[in-house]
DNA sequence: TTGTATGCGTTATCAT
DNA sequence: ATGATAACGCATACAA
């Protein structure tokens, strides 16, 4: 038989005074027990560490967040919906965040500008306004972002996941923020560049890159990257660009690609390379063996697909590590790494690069 | 020029305090214009609402918490690792929720065991001490799940995406918890009914079901309605079943499904969906037109696939908005609908499901 | 080493 | 309709 919970708040967890009780101490020791246990005699702490153990007790996070004005929560804005690319790695990364956080002790608050709203700014006031976390990780950041600026404006700590500033360019005229005060990303390029490294070696002599017309920071990225590889591996180096939210126009694209008849085929991203498996195969020729084609964020689909997709794996976990410990740096007032930081993505070698016929 | 942040909890947000000084009323009559607008005079509340518009104050979380024992925060525990079906639908289930949780006021907090941990209770052990949120959503929810049974136990609100305990039975022998108090989930079997009368309609008559070894809940009422609907509609029925981790030997048990020449294949995901194409085109054979593919979940991948994947789309919006509210109504205390509920879902049919040839 | 007193910001009770 | 007072649970400065 299980007793009906109380109502109200409590909802019969134990208090520091039932502590203190049990104990037979003052309130005050079990504080010091838990916050400061040199301070306390050994028998002591044994007795009390005993009766926190037996009632289950643990702080109330808002008590605690009101006398110390700690929330050891970090808040998350989600993305905003994208119906063609629901990014597949949010996920990932969320996990990677959620467990670095856990690491050090914070929760992960999750939200999302209300549906409908022009921009971000709103909730992240209320959350802000709420004091309802330590400080935010943004993800998805774009060069001069609202959201960047408004979070740095709110003297609320933060770090981005990218790179909210130009490469080159450091503070803007006048009296700008430190937008990028820190950053982490994945080496959009150089993983790119390892890519057609790859092919290269392989003899891929003739490479398309199958990219869209996105202008995101990533994107572009990726494009240079490939630019500057193909050029530096002296490669026949063409490039097709993909509309954005047509599947039947990407293949077409894919096929026209095809048709200038390439080696290998780098996609931007796994969804483009899937879609160059479907022009490779239209043609009746075999992905791997007639054309090699690559992907990029090996996303589950690259492992499933036949043959496998030949992609690069995000450094989630890596990144997530960085980012909250910036982040939680930052929120101790400590003056840790404020620079920027680029993690490398790992090369997946599976069937769809062989060497060219 | 922008002043450095303050140091410190407060971090230079106006107080109640604050704005009752600068309305020139108490802070008790804030207080009531938040809360209790009806008991302040008209003229009052106005100045009462500039000024707190002026100051951009809103409550600190964190006191009212204190005070009112309501986090307005919910729990999410996210699920762990699943390597080979990093679940997709995941994130645009969170999105859901957290919309939906926005929408009544409540923030959603997500949280993960400890890596390495043998269970969850541990962790929402934590954040039930710490009274961290409300209530808790838990899903892929299994019969007899000990996640279920352990917040069941501690009194804390909860509900669940997916049924813990088996259709039939009610409470089990003994002092059995109500464990499924309330949950809501996605109706399998009628979705692969629905799949099922599709391709029956279509003049299909010769079906075979690729399922996978699993004997999660969800998987076996996806079986178990294709049973019935096959039979049901006098189809000649098949079943095939596929290794878990294996992406190879998948296609493989596609293949030899395929082999039995079936005019259709109903895959019991996805994913295995797209082994089928595998199969199918492996053959020389055309999905769609040679042989109907049909799928589950409507991944991304569902569109992104040529021909395109006939498949279910899980209603999930309507899935989070109803677990939110019966999540809030049991917060509140109200005696709200706690039987479980199904939710339909969505036929989407594209061009892997053409009439038999 | 331990206990006492105070305040964090808010809301509820009660008086006016 | 408004204001004074208390209390939520905790941590800290200070006294013992």
């Amino acid at each position: 038989m299980i007793r009906a919970p109380e109502p109200g708040p409590r909802r019969g967890k134990a208090t520091i005074e039932e502590v203190a009780r049990a104990a037979g101490v003052s309130r005050q020791t079990v504080s010091n027990a838990l916050n400061a246990p040199q301070r306390v005699r050994d028998a002591t702490l044994a007795r009390v560490m005993d009766a926190i153990e037996q009632l289950g007790y643990q702080p109330d996070s808002s008590a605690r967040s009101l006398r110390t004005g700690e929330r050891r929560a970090l808040g998350y804005l989600a993305p905003a919906d994208d119906p063609f690319d629901p990014n597949p790695l949010m996920g990932g990364f969320l996990e990677a965040l959620v467990d670095a956080a856990g690491a050090e002790g914070f929760r992960v608050l999750l939200f999302r500008p209300a549906p409908g709203a022009r921009d971000a700014r709103a909730v992240l006031d209320e959350v802000i306004a709420a004091r309802q976390v330590d400080g935010f990780v943004l993800s998805d950041v774009l060069e001069g972002d609202a959201r960047v600026e408004h979070v740095a404006r709110a003297g609320v700590p933060f770090v981005t996941f990218g790179r909210a500033e130009a490469p080159g360019g450091g503070a803007a005229a006048g009296g700008a923020l430190p937008l990028s005060a820190s950053w982490v990303d994945v080496d959009n390029a150089a993983a790119v560049e390892a890519i057609v490294a790859h092919l290269a070696g392989l003899g891929h002599h003739r490479v398309v890159y199958l990219g869209s017309e996105t202008g995101l920071p990533w994107m572009k990225e990726r494009r240079a990257g490939f630019r500057r590889a193909a050029s530096a591996a002296g490669l026949e180096r063409l490039e097709s660009v993909a509309p954005l939210d047509d599947p039947a126009g990407v293949v077409a694209v894919a096929r026209e690609a095809l048709g200038r008849r390439p080696t290998a085929i780098v996609a931007e991203s796994d969804s483009l390379a899937l879609a160059a498996y479907e022009a490779v195969r239209s043609e009746g020729l075999a992905v791997g063996a007639d054309v090699a084609v690559t992907g990029f964020g090996d996303a589950p689909v690259a492992r499933v697909l036949h043959p496998g997709l030949t992609s690069v794996r995000l450094p989630l976990r890596a990144i997530a590590g960085e980012i909250v410990r910036r982040l939680v740096g930052q929120v101790r007032g400590e003056a840790g790494p404020a620079e920027g930081l680029s993690l490398a993505a790992e090369l997946v070698v599976r069937e769809s690069s062989g060497p060219p016929r």
